[in-house]
DNA sequence: AGCACGCCGACT
DNA sequence: GTCGGCGTGCTC
């Protein structure tokens, strides 16, 4: 390679693009991506430094115009250089744009240009100040003079965006007064500890159960000989995982290493920080979507400067800019939250095994239900494989049952329990004990649909069903489209429309209708708009305000009570009409973790869930809480469809606001990758997306699947170039993802 | 961000 | 003419 693409180390939106540079004869052997350079730049040459993000034979701009690299900086792989490294292989991993992957890695990078106040402040008299602008009056030096009036006019102090906006004072003017001694620039920069005064340290002596510490010896015995690699750690809700992530921390931090913590969000709560606070004191720092640019932006300034070693957070603290790391641990790795949503589509847990290889880490992957990729992997001995299979203290596992609610329809009962739910929940309001309620849904009632032609109400703009509310009105859960419940059919006209199944809200009325005394708290994602109603709900249950918890997904993840004897499910195979090949592993991890919820204290719990398929696998294997069973059935199924982790697969998004437009363009993507003629690569589509329109852009797809990565790569490059080559594409956006956790 | 170039008023 | 401040444009 005869170029280095090179960014610039400056916070400037002008420079933040890459730069090509010739590499010397004498370093084309040592460079690599991420490395810190030094360059000369600009009309006078002047030495910069930046990073390396990828090499070119072919560069796009004139050969002759292009200088040469000076050297490589030495000292190592610092920790931003690691984060440039990690932007460049989610660049070619999950194809983006290398803005759009340094903006994912350095969110700082825009945080600190927009967010710094910079201040100037006059550093002589009032009357020194006077003089200096009658004098620069007179000499009609007039950008001097305004600047002086406006800091005169403001007590000395100016902000200095003001000054640039307001008064068109620019940089040479301000330099120029600081080499005077005129004035001082000034950023206000105060790091501040979230947690100050939030938590004590304690000091407590932990004593492991006999399978923690084999997992905590296993992995630390290796980590001692030098061994990197990742580890499953299988463990039951409530066997203790968090325990031996702290054990290792503990360990590894004496050593002078740092580690990161990766959580979903949603489990991110003051009760699993304060645990860690408690034990690592104020060198824990948490992330979280709560903290103001400015908190972060501190929290990123106190990981670089080495006050703190461990960071918890949900998936974007996996670059937290740490320069020695030696664990990275993801608990709940299931869930889907690790996986982005939007470009770059990067998987957290396959970003933390890479970054883990760049600077030397472990990775812990934590999980009751873990996923078929990660159990995959266990088995082939690829990861490392410890399991944790008794609760702690006297708690036991749940006695799960399961209702098949075609046979209580048969028995005329039409309401939305069960009999045998009915009976547990009038048990435990006699015993006062709590119970949960658990649908994996929001809205008064699903979707509304008419009798006569089948059709279900749409959202015009998104093409999913609306969901009819209490009020009367029906809303679209993706763009916020409302209107009024119609009096007929607007297809056909037939007066025979009605809701379909319960939702959170009916299931609440319903509770009261046959418990008229019990006290219901109803939590989903109406309710929960901000994150103080969440965490208000979840402590007004612990505390024992209600007996009944009525909630979708979030009610089921974290939080432990140990007075919930009863967790209903109340018709568990909803979740497995999602249309996606996950939707079977997702059901079965929803039930095992609601089924879990149950029997965390000294009383026995119990779960009852109802469906309308009990013959399914993942609810058999759910409710005899046997991963072994489920997964063997899932990888079968997995391995005759050529589904991840079998094979990979790798999504190819499309949309427009033209629908003709888009619908030419996809049919010919499809024949340019259908005319690479890529042996063992199989093309699905191109298709109308899940959703065929979301704000008014309509959407397609075309999935390709493969037992060779390298080769579904390969196709993602040279889309990639066609669609810079081919004209007409500026108005279609594309997006590239690999293993796809959800229907586009 | 920071350097050079070219414009424009003031002074020799 | 020439000196120096000031705004603008560009950086591989």
């Amino acid at each position: 390679m005869e170029y280095a693409n090179v960014i610039v180390d400056i916070s400037h939106e002008k420079l933040d693009r890459v730069f090509q540079y010739r590499i010397p004869e004498h370093l084309k052997e040592h460079l690599k991506t991420g490395m810190q350079v030094q360059f000369p730049f600009g009309n006078g040459n002047r030495p910069m430094k930046g990073y390396v993000v990828g090499f070119t034979d072919t560069p796009d701009y004139p050969p002759e115009k292009i200088k040469e690299l000076d050297r490589i900086m030495e000292g190592g792989v610092r920790a931003e250089s690691q984060l440039i490294a990690m932007a460049a292989w989610m660049k070619e991993r999950y194809g983006s744009t290398m803005n759009q992957a340094l903006k994912t890695v350095l969110p700082v990078k825009q945080e600190i240009a927009e967010k710094k106040e910079v201040r100037l402040r006059l550093i002589v008299s009032k009357e020194q100040g006077e003089a200096l602008l009658k004098d620069a009056l007179h000499k009609n030096f007039r950008a001097k003079a305004r600047l002086l009036a406006a800091l005169l006019d403001h007590g000395g102090v100016l902000d200095k965006k003001e000054a640039a906006d307001r008064y068109k004072v620019t940089a040479p003017v301000i330099r120029k007064f600081e080499e005077d001694g005129i004035l001082v620039q000034e950023s206000r920069i105060q790091y501040r500890n979230p947690f100050e005064g939030h938590f004590e340290q304690k000091e407590r002596t932990v004593l492991l159960t006999e399978e923690q510490q084999a997992a905590v010896d296993g992995i630390f015995s290796e980590y001692e000989k030098g061994i990197r690699k990742t580890y499953l750690l299988q463990g039951v809700t409530g066997s203790g995982k968090t325990e031996v992530y702290m054990e290792l921390i503990a360990r590894i931090t004496e050593e002078g290493k740092q580690a990161i913590v990766l959580i979903p969000e949603i489990a991110l709560t003051f009760q699993t920080v304060r645990r860690f606070y408690e034990r690592f004191g104020d060198r824990v720092s948490v992330m979280h979507s709560r903290l103001s640019d400015g908190e972060r932006y501190d929290q990123f300034v106190r990981a670089r400067e080495g006050s703190i070693d461990v960071m918890i957070g949900p998936r974007s603290a996996l670059f937290t800019p740490f320069s020695q790391i030696g664990l990275i641990i993801i608990d709940e790795e299931h869930e889907g939250a690790y996986k982005s949503e939007t470009v770059p589509r990067y998987d957290a847990r396959e970003a933390a095994v890479y970054r883990a290889s760049l600077c030397g880490a472990s990775v812990i992957l934590g999980s009751a239900t873990p996923s078929v990729e990660t159990a995959f992997h266990a088995r082939n001995g690829q990861y490392g494989w410890y399991r944790l299979d008794r609760r702690i203290g006297r708690a036991v596992l749940p006695e799960v049952s399961v209702v098949d609610l075609r046979e209580e329809l048969k028995a005329g009962n039409r309401s939305i329990f069960s009999r045998r739910l009915y009976s547990a929940m009038d048990d435990r309001m006699k015993k006062g004990q709590q119970m949960m309620l658990f649908l994996n849904r929001r809205g008064l009632s699903g979707f509304v649909s008419c009798r006569s032609c089948g059709k279900a109400i749409r959202c015009p703009h998104c093409d999913v069903t609306l969901s009819l509310h209490g009020d009367g009105s029906l809303k679209c859960h993706y763009c916020g489209y409302q209107i009024r419940m119609p009096k007929a059919c607007p297809t056909c006209g037939s007066p025979y429309i009605s809701g379909f199944r319960a939702g959170t809200q009916q299931i609440e009325r319903e509770v009261k209708k046959y418990f008229p005394k019990a006290r219901v708290l109803r939590m989903d994602y109406d309710t929960t708009r901000t994150r103080e109603s969440y965490e208000k709900i979840l402590s007004a249950f612990g505390k024992g305000e209600a007996d009944v918890l009525v909630g979708t997904q979030m009610i089921v993840k974290g939080h432990d009570f140990p007075n919930v004897t009863l967790v209903g499910v109340l018709a568990a195979d909803i979740s497995l009409y999602a249309s996606d090949y996950r939707a079977a592993e997702r059901t079965f991890q929803l039930l095992t973790q609601a089924a879990g919820r149950a029997g965390r204290g000294e009383q026995a719990g119990e779960a009852v869930i109802q469906t309308y398929m009990p013959e399914h696998y993942s609810i058999q294997a759910a409710v005899k809480q046997d991963y072994e069973a489920f997964y063997r059935q899932e990888i079968a199924y997995r391995n005759l469809m050529g589904y991840p982790p079998v094979e990979t697969m790798m999504g190819i998004y499309l949309s427009a606001g033209d629908q003709e437009l888009l619908e030419e363009k996809t049919k010919a993507l499809g024949i340019f990758i259908r005319e690479m003629q890529q042996q063992e690569v199989l093309m699905i589509g191109p298709a109308d997306a899940a959703l065929t329109r979301l704000n008014d852009r309509y959407r397609k797809v075309i999935y390709l699947k493969s037992r060779q990565e390298e080769k579904l790569l390969l196709i993602k490059n040279k889309t990639e170039h066609y669609l810079e080559m081919d004209a007409g594409w500026e108005k279609i956006r594309v997006q590239f993802d690999m293993n796809p956790f959800q229907a586009y």
